[in-house]
DNA sequence: CTGCACCCCTGTAGGC
DNA sequence: TGCCTACAGGGGTGCA
């Protein structure tokens, strides 16, 4: 999936797409899509018709569609899309929900090959859903305190990788943008998060912030065309990535091939010379 | 608190 | 051409 530059696009999609526009009919056409509104899927769809969606937002990897001062929250998992498009567009295949509007413009539907995504209603969720209070700032919020990361980081007992992968520690950081970001500060996945120096930390969160506004800025990341934004276009940034997906490719800062490690069941890239194993790491 | 195994799914790529 | 396995960008839960 998106991680947060990918749902950051998709939120600016649906802000110019869908804010202040009124639902009319919605249908849930895969109960899995509904399966963490747990009145079900019916009732998901009855209790957002009529309802008029306010500014998108967003934490993490999280978004959210404020209707009054309830929410609409979706969250897209690793497959999941939220795409305009036109009535005499037929359905995909994947398509798991459709929304149209009273104004009889371009619909909404929410696309999810692997279904691990899914959308729910917030009562009073406009703000901040409840469902997601779990979910940590994200580094691109105004609320989001440095300091207040630094001290939660190195009171952790793990390794770096593990604990910016934690959605409840920061949130939006994913597999992809957590190598780049590793690779851009120069650390070891492995490094431990109680032996790092708070420049460390402060280094690493701005290579976070920076290759999080050069992916918006490049439409997200895609490898396929499981990443769309809501017009069905594909962001170019996976062009960009230093390390992320790249084994034997040459390091962009001093030419050493890249390699490709296991970790946590996924793959983990990183540069040998720039990224040196620690004595005493903590995976 | 932390790690870990496992679950939810479908599709694709690569080896044989 | 099959068949099989591994793997893919997430996250929740339950257990040790």
């Amino acid at each position: 999936m998106p991680e947060l530059p990918e749902v950051e696009t998709v939120r600016d999609g649906l802000q110019r797409h869908i804010s202040g526009r009124t639902f009319a009919d919605v249908q849930v056409l895969h109960p899995r899509a509904a399966r963490r509104h747990l009145a079900g899927p019916d009732d998901l769809a009855a209790t957002l018709r009529g309802g008029t969606v306010g500014d998108i937002r967003r934490r993490g990897k999280y978004l959210w569609l404020p209707v009054n001062d309830d929410a609409l929250i979706a969250h897209l998992g690793m497959s999941g899309q939220l795409v305009v498009g036109t009535a005499d567009q037929p359905l995909t295949s994947h398509v798991r929900a459709t929304f149209s509007f009273t104004d009889g413009g371009p619909d909404l539907r929410f696309v999810d090959q692997r279904t691990f995504g899914h959308l729910a209603f917030s009562p009073g969720g406009a703000e901040l859903p409840a469902a997601i209070a779990h979910i940590a700032p994200d580094p691109l919020e105004p609320g989001f305190d440095d300091d207040r990361f630094v001290s939660k980081l190195r009171t952790r007992r793990t390794g770096i990788k593990r604990a910016i992968l934690d959605q409840s520690l920061i949130s939006g950081v994913g597999n992809i943008y957590a190598d780049e970001a590793l690779w851009r500060a120069g650390l070891h996945w492995a490094r431990g998060t109680d032996a790092l120096r708070r420049t460390d930390v402060l280094r690493l969160l701005a290579a976070i912030r920076a290759v999080f506004g050069e992916a918006i800025l490049a439409g997200g990341t895609s490898f396929d065309s499981l990443y769309v934004q809501v017009n069905g276009q594909s962001g170019y940034f996976d062009r960009s990535l230093a390390v992320y997906g790249q084994e034997g490719e040459p390091c962009p800062r001093c030419g050493t091939p890249i390699v490709r490690e296991k970790f946590m069941n996924r793959s983990s890239f990183r540069c040998p010379r720039c990224q040196p194993r620690p004595r005493r790491g903590r995976w």
